[in-house]
DNA sequence: GGGCCGTTTCGTTGGTCCAAAAAGGCGTAA
DNA sequence: TTACGCCTTTTTGGACCAACGAAACGGCCC
């Protein structure tokens, strides 16, 4: 184990911009690419990236749980740091995280990206679409019908979106859904009773449907525009009384 | 104080499933949702938490660097913790994390995405685009000539895209551009070289540009496709090696 | 009102103590 | 001699403490 050591080179290279402990971040971040390292492999234990580093424990400690914060890392006792990849299951761990209200710029986030994806893609989508697709659609959309606590109509509409954004049979974006699903399940259910499911959800989900199979490009991105920009009016309606109780 | 002692014994009351951070992170999460703090608010000092817990600093702050890399609290000194909502720009960021080389798959996955933007969008770019665009993106292309590292060319050809969809003045899709950032840089820079740059990339920017000074849908369309797709190159190339290699 | 100064609070460091797990040593039995 | 199990030692992460520094905020004095 002769290169075992760690160079002092590679301690000036990178400069100290941010805090101490972003820097050994990314200095281990350096580090594993530098190696080769993947999944699978073990990083030096924290004394040793202490004394590499020249940086105390508990900065490389911090660093560490930043890295398992991102499903970066797994730490044993006795073992050290393996790497590993569990950046799907942490994401969807801190989208979970779902105490206070969802603010209004992940509100308008969420809901631009949704709209990127699906109405932006319309192209795409009556390239790709197929008559099971929307049979499946409908399938889904009848659920509303039948099924009963808020909760599952939630999971029926979240179902829906994801059936038709699997025609684009892009993998990332339908990653990138699933793991937002804790905030989109909660968007989809501020300001909605069991009620509203049943009545406006299913009719505009309907109406989508109905623009796929008459091949209508026009009326598909209008019907999906206002059914996605539909939770604003409760934000609005949210904002303004925030502001009357104000005054 | 009777119960400072109860160091000891409060882990033991909390079910303590994991280790003694997680704990902490749970309680943070219970007294947010307990107190109805919302984005904005500010929660107790790193000190008034270690009293309220009966726990050391550092466990706290290692707790603290959690939140933090989810995006759900900002911590500035003097003046404390302050809750927000960044898990969007977070999570991007986490999946910047270059722990393999990036897949084939998800590079096709995400250029399809862009793809989707920026191909597809071509009536309403024609549409809005205007001499000054055009100007500003012969300017930042230019750029490629004089600039040097890797890192700061990838900038540059992020830069010039972003600047090609604000004529679209959708801020949505400029903040799923900017939220994507690290992602998209880090796809922007595999397989090149500062070489890559300054020959490729530069020209192929160019021929973007001239389509649009040109007024030709169907090069802009062309031009932009196969520069989206060039990386594409860089994978083939690499499985070739990896199947020469095997044998 | 503006500059100076103390206080508060986070940022970082070096160290201690502990528990669990791995590693190694040792003796005994097959 | 080899294999097995027991014991001790070492390693390593987990938690904690005390202390110093830096930056920001608030108050004080001129």
């Amino acid at each position: 184990m002769t290169e075992r050591k760690l160079t002092k080179k590679s301690v000036e290279i990178f400069p100290a911009t941010g805090s101490a402990v972003d820097d050994i971040v990314s200095r281990i971040r350096a580090l594993i690419s530098e190696r080769g390292y993947g999944v699978g492999d073990s990083l030096p234990t924290e004394r040793e990236l202490c004394e590499a580093f020249g940086t105390s424990r508990n900065t490389v400690r911090e660093a560490m749980r930043i890295l398992k914060a991102y499903g970066i890392v797994e730490v044993r006792t006795k073992v050290g740091a393996t790497l590993i990849d569990n950046r799907m299951s942490s994401a969807f761990e801190m989208f979970s995280f779902n105490l206070m209200d969802i603010s209004r710029d992940t509100f308008a986030d969420i809901q631009g990206f949704r709209c990127l994806l699906e109405v932006s893609s319309v192209e795409q989508i009556f390239d790709l679409i197929h008559r099971t697709d929307t049979d499946a659609l409908r399938e889904i959309n009848d659920g509303f019908l039948k099924k009963c606590s808020v909760d599952e109509a939630a999971e029926l509409d979240f179902k829906f979106h994801t059936r038709l954004i699997s025609v684009l049979d892009n993998k990332a974006m339908l990653d990138v859904y699933s793991i937002m699903k804790p905030v989109i399940l909660r968007i989809m259910k501020t300001g909605k009773s069991r009620h509203t499911f049943e009545t406006a959800t299913y009719s505009e989900h309907l109406a989508i449907v109905e623009a796929l199979e008459g091949r209508d490009r026009v009326a598909y991105q209008y019907r999906m525009k206002t059914h996605l920009e539909a939770g604003f009016a409760y934000f609005n309606q949210k904002k303004r009384e925030a502001e009357q109780a104000k005054e």
